[in-house]
DNA sequence: GTATAAACACTTTTT
DNA sequence: GTGTTTATAC
């Protein structure tokens, strides 16, 4: 097909073969920086100047964001009046949209309440209250992730009461009840006609499943589906896809099998593996040049990920230059790592000339922020945290759009449960708990006992009984406007109503200033939303047309748009999609990246390894690792040895430090001299470091590069206030080193372009220290 | 029923 | 060090 299509141009061959390709399903296999979104936006442009209508057209994205972005690059390309037309979303918002407009059809009504998790939490912690289970052997995190992977893999209650292996791994975790809590979970959700985030996958398949004609209809609507992200797909979505698919297999998915990182949410890689068994004929494409990093970032990233056993094979390469090499430092404390990351952030920023905005700190752990937000900020470095709590979590905000939820939905019972006496109006535990109980026994919802609390013997006094009545008469009032008010109107009439304005003003305390500003900002938030819709034509913004569009936005879509020149701090996992100038990867230590969660299987370390993979493909031009020996974790400092993942990586890119080796070798037992030789040989290393014992890093190092360059000292790197250099301490010199104390120089050598010194530090014993990294004061 | 203090346990990643 | 749950006094 020959047509007037000049943005070809802007693609190498082989992004350009799969944008040209739809006759089938095709795999695009995008290694990291090469341009997968270009590729999307592109063949979504492509089809439509090939005449296709963008109603059509089925995108699905891993975020909301990446959704947006695509959007309004395709619209820069085909106008906006083409682009506003796409079926172009998250799996969970285009398919909430779909069950909306189905509802019917699998018993939920179009306004039914997305239940988020800490909703889907609190229903199993009172499911489990109501069984008398213990807390402690049905710990609701757990069940509530259990749960989660019965739906993900489309596994109903009943299914799983009738799974043999599930019973038994329920039986072995020692939660045989499990299939019970499921049940009455899955129960209580659709009688409060509410769906959790994995319902939204789980009912789309259900949906389709009992009803062919609706499938047909959305296959008939979609003539091409193109999914991003794919590696992350779980079997819910999988299948929804698949089914959408089959009659035309007009299908392109994009993904990076190395990029990987979320299957503790269900996400199976195997998706991407055997696309093509799924898919059979379906063509592959490999787009291998990295257009972001330098060749040693790419070179480095290669390295690693080569020690994974799953996974297809490619070839990333890069043309740009060649760059510096990884820079591993060695701190030891996690509060050390702090300082060093804020100054290495400041020469940065001074000597090289990168704003803040180019670059990012990327952790493992949320928990991890803290220090690193201290230090940055103690140095006045200014700086923006990913992550944490989102706008739409905090109480304040949670509490606000428990009235919108319950207004919309009577039957919304976690809502209820958070708003009944909120503000206090003196409706206690021991009410909620009776009103609970007896909607439970009449098996109808709580809303139906507060309607005719008389018919259904609540036992409750005079007193209780008429604030029950006012809380619902006031619910009721407001249900009543919110066929006339817009969104807007009925937020500001409610806070109003309730008194949750008159109480937040009343206390002036710094914490519920926040809370009034977090209040105004969502009232700011719903008046654009209506302000933007009304403008648009859509007609009346409505309380629940706001709730629809919510409920699935998650902090990583709120704009950050403020002042924008700052430093990043987030997870990796949040990084993936990103790029930086400058990357800090810092907590590489054992138990921590990798996780101790994940030590045990194979299948979870080749996918902390990804993880590690994504965190350094996120740089372009430097690349920061750093670990401590010691960490303040849960209320305790930890010691920790670095990450079995540095020796992963090809030595010749690293530039690592060196560091002190202690002459005595404890004696080794046995025990610990077979363990030794068992992480050897899984980790393929052969050399003199075998018999070290375990706190010595020497046998986690990878071996030396020969020596190549000598690293100048500065101040910032090191921490360091003045240079060392081997001269300034001839053998005699008393110097005081921060953890051995007091030792006396014995002799001094150079290795490596390193400055190395021999100190006898008395009952400490002689080290062999490298002046570049033991921080050392000349005592004269 | 409510407000406060003390005890508690909890931390991987998140649509 | 955090937020949440429980015990205690009012």
């Amino acid at each position: 097909m020959q047509m007037n299509f000049p943005f070809l141009n802007d693609l190498n061959e082989s992004q350009r073969q799969a944008v040209m390709y739809s006759d089938g399903p095709s795999l695009v296999i995008a290694g990291a920086g090469s341009g997968k979104t270009r590729v999307l936006t592109y063949k979504v442009a492509y089809l439509l100047q090939s005449g296709m209508h963008p109603t059509s057209i089925l995108a699905l994205t891993f975020t909301n964001k990446a959704a947006r972005e695509m959007k309004s690059r395709i619209a820069q390309m085909v106008g906006e009046n083409t682009a506003r037309y796409l079926w172009m979303g998250t799996f969970h918002s285009i398919f909430s949209r779909i069950l909306r407009a189905e509802a019917e059809h699998i018993g939920y009504s179009r306004n039914y309440t997305v239940y988020d998790s800490a909703d889907s939490k609190s229903l199993i912690k009172s499911i489990i209250k109501e069984l008398k289970l213990d807390e402690k052997v049905y710990k609701p995190s757990m069940i509530q992730g259990r749960i989660s992977s019965a739906k993900n893999s489309l596994i109903t209650p009943h299914a799983y009461a009738g799974n043999a292996e599930q019973q038994k791994s329920d039986l072995h975790a020692k939660v045989p009840l499990l299939r019970e809590i499921y049940a009455i979970y899955c129960n209580r959700c659709k009688q409060a006609d509410a769906m959790d985030f994995d319902d939204l996958l789980l009912q789309t398949n259900i949906l389709f499943r009992d009803h062919p004609e609706i499938l047909q209809k959305y296959q008939h609507l979609f003539k091409y589906i193109l999914v991003d992200e794919y590696q992350d797909t779980n079997f819910a979505q999988y299948l929804i896809v698949k089914k959408l698919a089959e009659s035309h297999q007009k299908i392109c998915v994009v993904g990076d099998d190395a990029q990987s990182i979320y299957s503790f949410r269900g996400a199976n890689i195997d998706n991407i593996l055997t696309f093509r068994n799924t898919y059979p004929g379906a063509r592959l494409f490999k787009l291998e040049q990295n257009y972001r990093s330098t060749q040693t970032i790419v070179n480095a990233a290669n390295s690693l990920i080569d020690k994974n056993s799953a996974q297809i094979r490619k070839t990333i390469f890069s043309k740009k230059e060649k760059g510096e090499l990884l820079k591993v430092t060695n701190v030891y404390t996690d509060l050390e790592e702090g300082v060093y990351v804020a100054d290495t952030i400041r020469t940065l920023h001074r000597k090289k000339q990168y704003d803040y905005q180019n670059i990012a700190v990327l952790y493992r752990t949320n928990s991890q922020s803290r220090v690193l937000e201290e230090a940055l900020r103690k140095q006045g470095l200014p700086y923006k945290i990913y992550g944490g709590l989102s706008f739409y979590q905090r109480k304040e905000i949670k509490d606000v759009i428990a009235y919108f939820r319950l207004i919309s939905n009577h039957n919304d019972e976690e809502a209820l449960k958070r708003i009944i006496n909120f503000p206090a109006r003196g409706i206690g535990e021991t009410t909620v708990g009776k009103l609970f109980d007896c909607a439970q026994t009449h098996a109808v919802s709580v809303w139906e006992v507060m309607s005719d609390m008389l018919k259904y013997n609540l036992p409750v006094n005079a007193g209780t009984a008429a604030k029950l009545g006012n809380f619902r008469e006031l619910i009721d009032s407001f249900a009543a406007q919110s066929g006339e008010l817009n969104a807007y109107e009925m937020a500001q009439s409610i806070i109003k109503a309730t008194g949750i304005l008159s109480e937040t003003f009343l206390d002036r305390s710094p914490e519920n200033l926040s809370k009034q500003e977090n209040i105004q900002e969502l009232l700011k938030a719903i008046h654009e939303f209506c302000e933007e819709k009304e403008k648009a034509g859509e007609g009346k913004f409505y309380l629940i047309d706001y709730l629809a569009e919510i409920s699935l936005l998650t902090d990583q879509d709120t704009d950050q748009n403020e002042d924008n020149d700052k430093v990043t701090l987030m997870t990796v996992h949040a990084a993936k999609g990103l790029e930086f100038k400058v990357v800090f990867i810092v907590g590489m230590e054992e138990e921590l990246f990798p996780s101790a969660f994940c030590v045990e299987n194979a299948r979870d370390l080749e996918e902390e390894r990804r993880l590690f993979y994504v965190a350094i493909t996120r740089a372009e031009e430097r690349c920061f690792i750093s670990y401590a020996r010691s960490r303040f974790r849960n209320g305790k400092t930890a010691f920790s040895n670095p990450s079995r993942f540095l020796k992963d990586i090809d030595p010749q890119y690293l530039d690592y430090p060196q560091e002190e080796v202690i002459e005595k070798p404890r004696t080794i037992g046995n025990w610990d001299r077979e363990l030794d030789m068992e992480r050897i040989r899984f980790n393929g290393i052969s050399s003199g470091y075998s018999f070290r014992n375990e706190s010595s890093d020497s046998a986690m190092m990878p071996p030396p590069r020969p020596a190549k360059r000598l690293t100048k000292i500065s101040p910032a790197e090191t921490g360091n206030s003045t240079p060392q250099k081997c001269d300034a301490i001839p053998a005699g010199t008393f110097v005081k080193h921060h953890v051995f104390g007091i030792g006396k120089v014995i002799s001094t050598s150079v290795v490596d372009g390193n400055a190395k010194a021999e100190i006898d530090f008395g009952d400490k014993g002689k080290k062999s220290l490298l002046l570049k990294f033991a921080k050392l004061e000349i005592l004269k």
